[in-house]
DNA sequence: ACCCGGTTTAACCAAATGGTTAATATTGCA
DNA sequence: TGCAATATTAACCATTTGGTTAAACCGGGT
């Protein structure tokens, strides 16, 4: 077989797939060995058990999840733009696995203590913000909120569109690339949205 | 046995939690009829089987919450007290029942179709509430926003602390309590962020 | 040509799980 | 009380599903 990929990322892509339609509980190893065009031992040739063909595929998405979006506030020393950039990042990573935010809150569900390490990679940058909203806070910039609240708000805003994405796509009848657009459209609707409620 | 309630309410009850915690994949007919403190055939007598059982609980929690929650709106005729109450039944009702908003959200990404009817119930209620977003806009009360944008932003804004409930768990350490605390703070807080970003 | 390590497969297995059955208990009522 | 309908249970059954095994395949080095 002509194949650019390795039998490993075939089966890391085929269970990322899976796994984000249906979740761990209802995704099927025969499910994943037909997405990826290999027999069903060979799964566990590679990945001892669903678990750790899971995890395999899981960390991954949740390192390059919180990795890169929260790296992306490093070069940002004000927090309009540091707002506006760290919505753009997440969007766009999103974009990428539209799956993930839905796939993510599950898992986290399932089991809070399994992922500490993986959530507390952008630790100290979301610490940054957190301090950047005080200071901006203290200079008079921004009215008086609480940092963590306005983090929470920024999250929502970004993330449960498409954690939401089967029901809006009901509720406002709009197609899959009528969605893409509108997602393209807040990514700058909702740092102007953010931001007019918290200048002061 | 002395119950105050009738096999089928323990039923749906255990149902209910069983289903919220694992989704329709994971749960298993087994622990529901533990959970309720019964027979497993006992399921199959009330419920013919796993999916009638799941949309019996399902179809309930639907209703509940799209019920009562645009039905609210129905009091109100002017946009920003329509902000106010939307939201805060949305949290009450969220509130009563934490797991919902995630357990919504998957299935209805699991089974797109099977749940339009439910969705529709506020239709009316939601129509009416862009429309209100529109005149308000035209009065100038508020900024030229798109009223589907606003209205994504509101129910992102109050459902997606419910659904990322483990995540702010473990990032900002805080407890049920302290959880519940911020949720019935956010009922004031929320409209205010929303208020403050669109009027103009 | 032949062997040897890594790779891939078909066939199989045991446990879990949704669902059934037939028998028993309970309740309401004539 | 006794009978019929309803409620409840233990024991089963069939299928699905995660996982194993042993054999075949295949490419590179000698």
């Amino acid at each position: 077989m002509i194949t650019e990929f390795t039998t490993e990322e075939r089966i890391v892509e085929a269970a990322r797939k899976v796994f984000s339609r249906k979740g761990m509980a209802g995704a099927r190893m025969q499910e994943v060995a037909d997405e990826a065009g290999i027999n069903k031992a060979l799964l566990h040739y590679y990945f001892r058990n669903k678990q750790q063909l899971f995890e395999g595929v899981f960390k991954d998405s949740v390192q390059r999840q919180f990795g890169c979006i929260w790296d992306s506030l490093k070069q940002c020393d004000s927090l309009f733009p540091a707002i506006e950039t760290f919505v753009a990042s997440y969007m766009d990573r999103m974009i990428e696995d539209p799956m993930l935010p839905l796939f993510i809150a599950n898992e986290m569900s399932r089991d809070p203590e399994g992922l500490s390490d993986f959530v507390d990679r952008g630790k100290e940058s979301r610490a940054r913000f957190l301090r950047m909203v005080d200071e901006a806070r203290d200079r008079g910039e921004i009215i008086d909120i609480d940092p963590r609240e306005l983090l929470v708000n920024i999250m929502s805003l970004c993330a449960h569109p498409f954690i939401a994405r089967p029901m809006l796509k009901h509720i406002h009848g709009i197609s899959d690339e009528a969605f893409r657009r509108m997602i393209l459209k807040r990514k700058k609707t909702v740092p102007e949205f953010i931001i007019r409620s918290i200048r002061s």
